[in-house]
DNA sequence: AAAGTCTATCGTAATATTGCAATATAGTAA
DNA sequence: TTACTATATTGCAATATTACGATAGACTTT
């Protein structure tokens, strides 16, 4: 095989999946964090920030827009890219949520 | 290729990355929201839980294990895995610091 | 000890990911 | 129009992931 049988799982923890796969690497960490850092997000700010490839780092921002991380505009001849806060906010509230239950079950085991 | 290049990011990067790695699939999400529920982790339990095959089931635990989000500790026959409070409030926090991040600098551009 | 239960590992097939050179596309400027 | 700049796509090689049958290892019970 290869493929995952996402068809099994809950619509839910296919999308917690498919965003953490997103971001299941570092160059595409690296992204985000940059976006979040700097005022203006253009693409050619990232080529030179990042120790990869122009095709690269374009096939890591094709990813990231393709699970709704981040979008983009076009801004004359550069291409905006932003982070987009309604799936980073499903991540977040996933993990909180994680968190409390664990500190409701401390101690219950291990 | 097909290995990252995790020598040029930061440790931090990086193990953020290898984290929501190993989150990157529906099966793994659904072990961590199962181990949450229940208020015993046996692996056995999971295996009849999940649609998949206990080899299979096994390796997403070894993963789970390896990334630090799990921890196994041998309960007689069985083997009681746990979720790991370090590693996910690891990602609770990246996450949390993200959306204030973004909040910060709403509507700044795009 | 023998049989049963639980989990891990091996081996293998199918598929996905990563990275980049080369090239294409689209807009800007001359 | 021609050249320039910015980003995307193609094509390919190397490697990683996913899944599971078969089997092994370890502990329990009889």
């Amino acid at each position: 095989m290869g493929a995952s049988k996402t068809e099994h799982f809950t619509d839910k923890q296919n999308a917690i999946a498919v965003m953490a796969k997103a971001l299941g690497h570092p160059a595409r960490v690296a992204i985000i964090e940059y976006l979040l850092k700097v005022d203006t997000c253009i693409c050619g700010d990232i080529v030179n920030e990042l120790p990869l490839a122009q095709p690269t780092i374009s096939q890591h921002l094709k990813e990231l827009k393709n699970v709704g991380l981040i979008k983009g505009s076009i801004e004359g001849n550069a291409i905006c890219y932003c982070v987009d806060e309604k799936a980073l906010t499903v991540l977040q509230k996933f993990f909180t949520h994680v968190t409390t239950k664990m500190e409701k079950k401390k101690n219950n085991c291990c």
